[in-house]
DNA sequence: ACGAATGAAAA
DNA sequence: TTTTCATTCGT
């Protein structure tokens, strides 16, 4: 706090050299919605211009109040020369800039600039689109308002700059970038939460939030080890615990174990198959990845605490589904799996689909289905179902320009044959595509028949028990976890003997993909 | 792909 | 001291 302060002052001194080609105050360019309830803010310079027409209520979320409209610019960044014209600020650049004046969110919650943007970019997405509005007519009159005094400027941005080949700078050192509170505090905002009561509901978040831990990293479920579970039955427990993720370390133990009855093998497998997946690397290896952006995820199976699912990227990735009640189609832009909770989705989406009568909307309704008894007799009951059969007709890659992992890497690994990769494209963006490696290769590197088939009858409810399988006729459905993630439910024809049903759990923690 | 804002942190 | 971060949007 003593350094916001000195801060402060420092800025109001260096203010004074730089009034120059900034825009005027943008807090005080107001809508003419709240004109109406300040109208001795406004300097008058923009209001004439505004089309002053019916007087809406407009209870804005995030008004631009007289204390947010101090003196600023502490002169940013490098000196910029005395004739430069600063481009005309847009629509979120104008809210962002309030926003921070405002102290919308205080120093107290959040200091750090690379996160409080990461909260208003939520901010503002997830804001009415009336209260967006506001701020694009702000920014329109500050384009005018840009455009009557430099009549002749026009945005020439350098292309010298080439940043992009230089490593980007780690920023990692200040702490995991917390996504989930980023977005918490977002939803806080929206919702009207503000000054003390959002500070107040913001420690009780944080209170609250122990940093989920990914436990998940266990040996994947081998048929010795099935086998064992067989003559020795695991003390089962809790039933109700989440399956896969808890925040508890020491339950990852039994975690494999938790949720399946025991299990009654209708036929045993196939027998020269059986240690196919024990032969796999323990769960520390998920270096298989290799280069992979996440190949450093888990390097001690003993500590799975490490594993703080939130510390990673989002994953971006092509769905349909629903998503925080919006439809998502195959061309939206992104599932973020650090901002989406599956148990946050909300249940009406999925109450509202009865596979059993026709379907409302045939696209919707194609994107879910019910999950079949062997998943919902469990502990988790499925709440999403996400239809990524588009999956099915990508072509050699959606993305030409993204790396692939080399077939080999697949061979015989506990690993789920889609892997998450970075997207070329977007390198600033931390953001990673799916894609499927099984286009670029008819058989995949997983062997079907090299494999110990378990089917869901045999294992009871529990679904931890999979098949890697090349096959890619895959819903992904989401269980309701507490954490996001997919389980990757295929139909094996004729493996080992089962009875045709095989079950491979594809788990997209952030940007892992990975099974077992 | 840059640059509008921004203050802290990294280089 | 200078650059980078992180966001959205318009050029």
């Amino acid at each position: 706090m003593p350094v916001e302060r000195t801060r402060s002052l420092k800025k109001e001194k260096v203010e004074v050299d730089g009034i120059r080609l900034t825009w005027t105050d943008p807090v005080e360019s107001l809508a003419p919605q709240q004109i109406a309830f300040a109208p001795a803010v406004t300097p008058g310079t923009f209001t004439d211009e505004l089309p002053v027409e019916g007087v809406e209520p407009a209870p804005s979320l995030f008004p631009t109040t007289l204390d947010g409209v101090g003196p600023k610019r502490p002169g940013h960044g490098k000196k910029k020369a005395d004739d430069h014209i600063p481009r005309p600020p847009n629509a979120f650049i104008l809210f962002r800039s309030s926003f921070i004046k405002c102290r919308h969110v205080s120093t107290e919650v959040e200091t750090n600039h690379s996160t409080l943007s990461k909260i208003i970019g939520l901010t503002w997405q997830n804001m009415p689109h009336e209260e967006r509005q506001i701020w694009h007519s702000k920014a329109k009159i500050a384009q005018a308002e840009h455009k009557r005094k430099f009549p002749d400027y026009a945005f020439r941005p350098s292309h010298v700059k080439a940043k992009g080949t230089t490593e980007k700078r780690k920023v990692r050192e200040v702490g995991p970038k917390d996504m989930k509170r980023c977005a918490k505090i977002a939803q806080l905002l929206v919702e009207g939460k503000k000054g003390a009561d959002l500070r107040a509901a913001v420690e009780e978040f944080d209170k609250n939030h122990v940093p989920t831990v990914v436990t998940r990293f266990d040996t994947p479920i081998t048929a010795r080890s099935f086998r064992r579970s067989l003559s020795e039955p695991a003390p089962d427990t809790d039933p109700s615990a989440p399956a896969f993720l808890c925040s508890d370390p020491r339950s990852s133990s039994r975690r494999l174990r938790a949720t399946s009855s025991q299990p009654t093998m209708s036929r045993p497998p196939t027998p020269g198959a059986q240690e196919t997946m024990v032969s796999s690397p323990p769960s520390s290896s998920i270096s298989v990845f290799g280069s992979s952006p996440f190949a450093n995820f888990s390097e001690n199976t003993d500590t799975p605490s490490d594993a703080i699912w939130h510390d990673m990227p989002p994953l971006v990735l092509p769905p349909i589904g629903f998503i925080d009640g919006s439809f998502v189609s195959k061309d939206s832009p992104s599932l973020d799996f650090n901002t989406f909770v599956f148990n946050e989705a909300p249940a009406k989406c999925i109450d509202s689909i009865d596979p059993l009568s026709p379907a409302p909307n045939t696209e919707l309704y194609s994107a879910f289905h019910a999950e079949t008894a062997a998943c919902t007799a469990g502990s988790f009951a499925p709440q999403l179902a996400i239809d990524m059969s588009f999956l099915d007709s990508w072509p050699v890659s959606p993305f030409p320009s993204s790396p692939r992992t080399p077939m080999s890497s697949y061979t015989g690994g506990p690993f789920s044959p889609v892997e998450a990769v970075p997207a070329l494209s977007t390198p600033t963006l931390n953001t990673y595509n799916m894609m499927s490696p099984f286009d670029s290769c008819g058989t995949v590197g997983f062997d079907c028949n090299q494999v110990t088939a378990l089917s869901p009858e045999s294992l009871g409810s529990d679904p931890l028990v999979h098949v890697p399988h090349p096959h890619h006729q895959h819903s992904y459905s989401a269980s309701k976890g507490s954490l996001p993630f997919f389980s990757h439910k295929v139909p094996i024809p004729d493996v080992a003997g089962m009875d045709g049903t095989g079950y491979t759990d594809l788990f997209m923690q952030s940007s892992q993909v990975f099974t077992f």
